[in-house]
DNA sequence: CGTGTGATTGACGCCTGTCAACGTCTGTGG
DNA sequence: CCACAGACGTTGACAGGCGTCAATCACACG
């Protein structure tokens, strides 16, 4: 079981911001456990019952549209926190948390962190301060769903991912996504993700191998995804 | 030149956790003005010097996509602020605000503010809390114009239009909207606005006079559009 | 070696964006 | 008060992007 102190000591980590004694009562309080690739952390539209910081591994974060069709709307890997958004607006879970990617998550309570923005104001604005980038990402990603077409927007995705997760010993993404996956992140078809996808390996801008991506030009990825 | 006190005595406004010195403090150094329909208060990209309150007037909030097309996010109403989120998270703004119906509103220098988020925990928390409904909303706006179809979409907008901005005496949604701001939201061409709200018409959901619209069947409208 | 999940490909057609033309309204200036 | 210009609304024609359905292939796992 790995420590949090790796977490705590992250120079972006809104954990930062708290005292040496919040710190201790964070680690008291909070429960560790590992997931397997699949398992639900948290339902949409559940309550929530406190947040989660990812020590390692990858989660999804979607919601359930018509059908069932996932729209996935982030993936959060080692330092991220999830759930706190539902926890702090006194809402409901607006996502679902699964994991893709066999995971090390730690819990923390409610009442814990609730405690904590209620205590220390510089914790609070860490917490205000993710919020409005993330809400700053949200909003443009509206714009590009809403005015890009699907290969472009699949560009962008793919340069995000590489961007987020890097790529493996041997070049590929460093990410276990499904055709579908990343139809639910672009927000289109499975089947157009994979012909747009090979189109782009006619174009000698990625190479498929399996269910493997490796990325080979990434400039011109950003120029077809209109990234700036 | 109406008064503050209005939105600081809102049950739900942030400024209602500030003490009364602090009150003072925004009151003496905040500045008010009069816009006209079509002024810009400030530009996307630009970095931003404080953050506004909406007195009186609608705006509207928009990313500038390609060639030009607008993606509205978001419309401010009396008692709205706008321009906090890219003050607070030290980034440029995400979004152009521009006055689409008459407007009075207050500007409160970035300093000021992010020394009452210093000083305030409980306006911290306010803000916090805001920042992350906004999100909340985004994410589902992301699904949404992911996964629904543009008549759907339409619905949904007329829909919460209604429930934001109500309606007129004479029963007409009350903020003027050309086609194209409401392609702008729905996220597509203003003709198949025009197309598809004619067909709401003929279904007897919406009635329309020139630029004006009258929601008929709020139920309907409700259901076509998905929301729950 | 069967079974199941995921990837791929093809066929098909509708939704929706684009272009173009025309009608309508509004506000401004004479 | 009227005329005109410009902005906005409407309609039609058209094409193509993209979703859906169905069949087949590839691969992993028990």
């Amino acid at each position: 079981m790995p420590s949090c102190d790796d977490c705590f000591n992250k120079i972006d980590s809104i954990f930062g911001s708290l005292t040496k004694d919040e710190q201790e009562k964070l680690l008291f309080e909070k429960s560790c456990k590992i997931y397997k690739k699949g398992e639900i952390i948290y339902h949409e539209n559940s309550r929530p019952s406190g947040f989660y910081c990812v020590n390692k591994g990858i989660v999804k974060l979607y919601k359930t549209g018509i059908e069932g069709k996932e729209q996935i709307v982030f993936f959060a890997k080692r330092g991220d926190i999830i759930g706190y958004r539902s926890v702090l607006s006194n809402e409901n879970s607006c996502t679902t948390a699964k994991v893709i990617d066999d995971a090390v998550i730690c819990f923390v309570p409610s009442y814990l962190l609730k405690n904590l923005v209620k205590q220390n104001n510089n914790f609070t604005i860490e917490i205000m301060q993710m919020a409005c980038r993330e809400l700053g990402k949200a909003n443009a990603y509206i714009a590009d769903i809403a005015q890009k077409t699907v290969k472009e927007r699949l560009a962008e995705v793919l340069y995000n991912l590489h961007k987020d997760f890097g790529e493996t010993d041997d070049g590929y993404l460093n990410i276990p996504l499904t055709r579908e996956d990343i139809a639910n992140i672009v927000g289109t078809a499975t089947e157009s993700v994979i012909r747009l996808m090979s189109e782009l390996k006619n174009e000698k801008v990625i190479e498929l191998k399996g269910r493997k991506i490796k990325i080979l030009k990434k400039g011109d990825l950003k120029k077809i995804g209109g990234v700036y």
